[in-house]
DNA sequence: CATGAATGAGCCTTCATTCAT
DNA sequence: GATGAATGAAGGCTCATTCAT
């Protein structure tokens, strides 16, 4: 996660883009405020990953407040506008509601493997107290457009008579539970050279036993 | 799983019973450290719940890292527990694999309803990167744990020709999921006055869909 | 002005009176304000004439502005008072007008005499860009109180024949403005070991001009 | 007055003459220091107003300090050179002592009416702690010339019979305080939308008063 | 046991100054 | 000449921790 090879020789300051600064410094700033908290993060070691010293961050960003902000924002963007469009193509062609699911959870799963977007949650319920207004905007961007999405399907499977009617609220909240745990995982209790949970393999196992239960039938 | 031994012999500080005061003391630590996180609590606040002064915590806690590893200690221990303690009744009776399921799920997801106890887990989240040792001690205290159990229930499932063999590891964590994503919507993410996931019912739809799936077979 | 006494020995924090401690600071801050400007000077400069640390300092007062405000404050009372009481006692016994304005003008540059009260003038001169409320509270208190016992005064000359009609305001100012010169050349133009302007004689000599003029009679 | 011959032989960097560039930095300095202090001005601000970026002031100037240096010797060379004209040509024409007193006080005032020239005393005054060389530039620059002046034309006075023989030392600095209370009003304790005090009025009730006084002659 | 005044390390933030372009 | 990105010293302020009472 370092960028050992940008700090080589004395490669002076004015010399590289200066429109990649901003971007390059929230990484540095991810680094540290998932590894130390938004409180214990300093500005000078989140500099020294984008191989810049303290005050040039304040060139880029108000305050460290403000990094954590425009962090958070763009991890959403992209993992946002995704969901919509996979919800978007329901009925098109004729993919069933299993597969569509299938594909959503996969795509979010697939997303949040990235550690630059997974980080993001873990982060975003460490500073919920500080921050509630954070985990208000993560929960409206991403979680709310997932499971609106997410409902979209599961209604549509129900109308094709392909799923049961199931408390739809709570059928969403037991697939998100799994993006949940993946994310959790990967990034909180993990061992450090422990293998992370493969979101493809999770994700298919668990979206297996949304659709078919793990219960032998009765009379099969 | 290595080193739950390690840790029952050193018994470390943070898992001491300790008396009335101190109780008091990580009650008002509880609320500071998940409404400020760790490092924006101020140990003043912190007395002030439990009606002293700043100087007198420190007759019952060297430090305030301390008070934090105590503070998870204690919410360690209940839930611990009774996690094995149904386990360990497998077999007994004539209680279905389902049944236990259900009864330990329920368990977990009601004791973490109580708030001393839910507030935990996304303060360790959050606190991860600075107190990797918490994360690790609560993985093992309490999540190994559960998992353990879970494994047992479920492979009991499908020796009784109960359950489908199933990915035993990814259906473990598809349940624990639900736990995880209980834990933090009520936590972090509901708004303020919005109602919480009422865990009976959620967990007992997720157990539901768990154990049936939510597609409809094909002949029935 | 440095309390060289204080710092003797190792005697320990706790044992100077802390009612007095607010005073002490002020005292420190008096000095650092005047000599280096609000902006220029240190808190931890300021901590060391009252012979504390840093941090103590803001157990007395919330930051640095306050500080400035409460030392005006402080300079401001006594002077102001004074003011008033002399011209309540217009008419009483048979004192002149020529008299009162003399007592007057004396009582108010002999307080300014003393460097606790006559520093803080130009200490407004210096910040009333960065802090034009503290000036406006200092023509508020001090300025005008002085001028309209002045105008008492004044009034009640040419009412009783005493002092030929002139433009009191501008008289008023003549006399100020002696106060004036008094205040800054004895705080900022005077060198370093030359005698400081005397007020009791520079200010009867002013009272005399004002009161008879300098030029010689047409017809003596 | 002992070293006014030495600034006059090393002409130092802040009394060159400079062209249009560094004057319109100075006038953009001369706001900034006297809005915010030398201290809370930022060069980047003052630059703002002269149209240019931060980095090109430095090639007119070598410091901030220098620019406050520039900006005082700026406005010292017209008013100190006017004051000695006027008492060159005493006795010269049939202008009386009172005349030539009203003619340099009148001058004085009304040069300091211009913004850019009455700024700069309390600017001194302000920053007087920090740089103490100002004041006593100033002193002997402005102040000791418009005495030795005055004093001259008081002189002239007495040795005329015109005048009274007053303590000359005090009467000249009974004039004085009338420029520097104008000054002090007009840029410091007049309200934003208060008149300022008119210098052409005020001088000239002012020196009515030094001439003739304010008490009814006994017996007239 | 309890207090709270005192300490001082620590960090965010500002801004004069530099310098490659 | 002019620019503005970059630097880094400096200082206000916070707060965990100590300790005399």
């Amino acid at each position: 996660m370092q960028n050992l090879e940008e700090n080589r020789n004395e490669s002076p300051k004015w010399r590289r883009e200066p429109k990649k600064r901003p971007n390059e410094i929230l990484d540095g700033a991810l680094i540290e405020f998932c590894s130390r908290g938004f409180a214990g993060a300093r500005i000078e070691d989140i500099a020294k990953h984008a191989g810049l010293s303290k005050g040039t961050v304040y060139l880029y960003f108000d305050s460290k407040e403000d990094m954590l902000k425009a962090l958070v924002g763009r991890s959403v963007t992209p993992i946002a506008q995704n969901m919509g469009d996979i919800a978007d193509h329901i009925g098109e062609h004729n993919t069933s509601a299993a597969e569509l699911l299938t594909n959503m959870l996969m795509m979010m799963a697939g997303r949040l493997s990235d550690d630059k977007i997974g980080a993001i949650p873990p982060l975003i319920i460490g500073e919920a107290g500080n921050f509630p207004e954070l985990a208000a905007f993560y929960r409206e961007e991403v979680i709310e457009r997932a499971m609106k999405a997410l409902k979209i399907v599961i209604e549509f499977g129900i109308k094709q008579g392909e799923f049961r009617k199931e408390n739809t609220e709570f059928a969403i909240r037991t697939l998100i539970g799994a993006v949940f745990m993946q994310i959790i995982w990967n990034n909180i209790f993990v061992r450090t050279n422990e293998k992370k949970l493969p979101h493809e393999e999770f994700i298919r196992a668990h979206i297996n036993i949304f659709l078919n239960g793990i219960v032998v039938p009765k009379e099969a």
